[in-house]
RNA sequence: GGCGAUAUAGCCAAGUGGUAAGGCACGAGUCUGCAAAACUCUGAUCCCCGGUUCGAAUCCGGGUGUCGCCUCCA
């Protein structure tokens, strides 16, 4: 198996410090506001290895945390009037709301801050002790960048360059400017824990390495984040945790890349962010899922709504056919566990997912495999004869059965077909201001008209409902509609 | 300015040495009263220049464009 490490910014061969086991933490969200989609990629992203992991026999400890107190959660709870970790605490919930609206894998321990101040104490006091920070008159205490001959390296920075370009500010009681605050003074009306330097509270980047290192140990297998926090907050936590343990930190560092909106990077202070919870109002989970999935966890995504759009075009052929496949598996009493067609597609359904998935969790891959798979599956439905219906329908059921088995780690089908398909109709019915009823009615209308052979009428019937966006299909069990919007996306 | 990414058909997007997956759109066809859906067929030598190699989209060097980080950020 394979992952890209950015330490070396290559793909390597992934071999975990113990045999069999994965120790994961990936840096989680800073609540002060409603959780965007950039988080919900990460969340997707991490919560897809931990289930790919899972299912190559790995026993997987994944670690998660929430950032519930630092400036921004302050200011904005001062703002409200309210307690800060108050505020937050209401953030997390909010937050955990939408994830469990998303369907993702939850982490396996979740991590506060807050929750971990007399650890971060004693890892500063650790780091003191060993010359590698010091406090100041004021009650901050900053780590010494330049006791850490390896800085820099995660993010290929040179502490020289990082010197010149620091901005200088007037809090400065550094001893070098490019040092970071391990424990920040408290001013007044903030939130603070009594620590050895008098009131206060964590920095930003302490938090994580002793988190990491209270529920994972010294040295962890992957640790992982957006790829914008490589500089300063991996690096920082890199400083902090080795120059504690003097042991690597993690064996791989794993980056998932940041998402654009319409080509504008998405920042809350831009204004242009895109919350989970206004992008489940608009598209089924599972959409959100198969968007984000198409495209490697490595590369930036620019979102469009015909990103969407097109993921649910896909996700409603799929379910579509699953549908179809369905039907004709009961119709034809399929068999999962009995002779089946001898064609590649069926037989290497599985090991094909396997393959890609090794290679650096490639889902956008595993996922252009599932078209040629119900591509397949719709010709074998097509051409079946009398003769051999059976095997054919044993070959759909074992196929059904396979895929579910290994897109469920994608997030994939795990929602009844119908329900699916009827749901997002129903959605944009509603969209378009579309009268079932009506819709109905005009069927009818329009089958009589075919019966006499007036197809003028008949045309004409359904030329004003595609205008509306409704779609005529004539089948041999009738004429059923669908929505035009579904499979026209120009 | 420094560091790091990235540049593949109209669009989205895989692919790290052996002559370019998949999807959308477009066009042609099967089916159909005609359509739709489904299925079939059809398109790129991979930003530019040079180098390494029997052979490169893939490696190296130099350009150019785009983006990110260098301040809080998944």
């Amino acid at each position: 198996m394979k992952i890209t490490n950015s330490m070396s910014g290559k793909k390597e061969e992934f071999v975990p410090l113990k045999e069999g086991e994965v120790k994961m933490y990936a840096c989680g969200i800073t609540v002060y506001d409603l959780s965007h989609i950039g988080h919900a990629r990460q969340a997707i992203d991490y919560a897809m290895i931990t289930d790919y992991l899972r299912y190559r026999g790995y026993h997987v400890t994944y670690v998660r945390n929430y950032t519930d107190v630092d400036d921004k959660i302050i200011i904005k709870a001062n703002e409200l009037g309210k307690n800060a970790l108050d505020f937050s605490g209401e953030q997390i919930l909010e937050t955990e709301k939408d994830m469990k609206a998303l369907h993702v894998t939850d982490a396996d321990i979740k991590t506060k801050a807050s929750e971990y101040i007399p650890q971060i104490i004693k890892f500063v006091e650790g780091l003191i002790e060993k010359g590698h920070a010091y406090a100041t008159k004021n009650g901050d205490v900053y780590f010494s960048v330049k006791t850490d001959s390896e800085y820099g390296k995660l993010s290929h920075r040179k502490v020289e360059e990082l010197r010149n370009g620091v901005r200088v500010e007037l809090d400065e009681e550094k001893e070098d400017p490019v040092d970071f605050a391990l424990w920040k003074a408290a001013k007044p009306g903030e939130i603070y824990w009594e620590s050895p330097w008098g009131k206060g509270r964590p920095g930003w980047h302490i938090e994580c390495s002793a988190m990491a290192l209270d529920t994972l140990g010294e040295t962890i297998d992957i640790h992982g984040g957006g790829r914008d926090l490589v500089f300063p907050h991996h690096e920082n936590e890199i400083a902090q945790s080795e120059s504690l343990t003097g042991k690597p930190f993690a064996k791989y560092w794993s980056h998932c890349g940041l998402i654009k909106i319409n080509g504008q990077k998405m920042g809350k202070s831009l204004g242009n962010s895109l919350t989970i919870r206004d992008a489940l109002a608009k598209y089924n989970y599972e959409v959100i899922k198969c968007t984000i999935l198409s495209k490697h966890y490595t590369s930036d995504i620019d979102l469009h709504d015909s990103d969407f759009q097109l993921a649910e075009g896909h996700m409603y052929y799929f379910y579509s056919t699953i549908k179809a496949m369905e039907n004709f598996i009961s119709s034809n009493g399929g068999d999962a566990t009995s002779e089946i067609l001898e064609d590649e597609i069926p037989n290497t359904i599985i090991s094909k997912f396997i393959e890609v998935m090794d290679d650096d969790f490639n889902s956008a891959v595993a996922i252009a495999n599932l078209h040629t798979i119900f591509k397949y599956a719709n010709n074998l439905m097509k051409s079946a004869k009398k003769a051999n219906k059976q095997i054919v329908a044993n070959t759909l059921a074992k196929a059904l059965k396979d895929l579910k088995s290994v897109y469920k780690i994608l997030g994939f089908f795990e929602q009844e077909p119908e329900r699916f398909l009827l749901e997002m109709k129903e959605k944009y019915l509603k969209e378009l201001n579309i009268d079932v009823d009506e819709v109905e009615t005009q069927i009818l209308k329009r089958a009589e008209a075919k019966k006499r052979k007036d197809f003028e009428t008949a045309d004409a019937i359904r030329n004003e409902l595609e205008a509306k966006g409704i779609l005529l299909k004539d089948t041999r069990e009738g004429t059923v509609w669908d929505l035009k919007m579904l499979y026209n996306f120009n």
